[in-house]
DNA sequence: GAGTTTGAAACT
DNA sequence: CAGTTTCAAACTC
């Protein structure tokens, strides 16, 4: 999809859609996108604020922030890497040995492969969005450490948490 | 900034 | 499936 030269594209949104390679299928088998045409589905972020970014011929959508990860040991390519978990590709992280970029996109599609086997719901914002489930037994479910505290949400009768203290 | 705690993810 | 290990974030000092 190339921009309409003669509709208002904002410099940055310029900038990416000349410069930047957008998300598709076959570059993130198993990762959902999340918007419908006509935008490009990609997850660039802007250097500056570290901000989401769709791309659409008419101009830049805000999606969220981008996060940041200082994975040491995973490679970026499970599931305890932020970015990765997110959909998104590793940019400005303080990560080492990071393979979740587009020079590595082939291990980084095969860790994809690997883990929607184990888990076909992993990388789909539904589960973000709507279904958290915790395990939690010293935090009351009152620390960031809990995944529905985290997300300001409500335990429900599917977590397992113990002595908790967000119902 | 270094060290500890925590619980999800991964593994066996 | 349950128990254990690995991992990186949250937290503490």
């Amino acid at each position: 999809m190339d921009p309409d030269p003669n509709s208002e594209i904002s410099p940055f949104s310029q900038y990416c859609l000349k410069s930047l390679s957008p998300l598709t299928a076959e570059s993130s088998p198993g990762i959902k996108m999340n918007l419908d045409s006509p935008f490009i589905c990609t997850n660039w972020l802007s250097v500056e604020n570290r901000s989401l970014f769709a791309i659409s011929t008419q101009d830049r959508q805000v999606l969220g922030r981008a996060p940041v990860c200082k994975c040491k040991k995973s490679s970026c390519l499970k599931l305890y890497c932020e970015c990765f978990a997110n959909g998104s590709f590793c940019v400005g992280c303080r990560c080492t040995d990071c393979k979740n970029t587009q020079d590595f996109i082939a291990d980084r599609s095969e860790s994809i492969a690997q883990i929607t086997g184990r888990n076909p719901e992993a990388f789909t914002r539904t589960k973000t969005l709507n279904t958290r489930v915790c395990n939690c037994k010293k935090s009351g479910c009152q620390k960031k450490y809990c995944e529905c505290f985290t997300n300001g949400m409500y335990c429900n009768a599917d977590c397992k948490c113990e002595g908790c203290s967000n119902r």
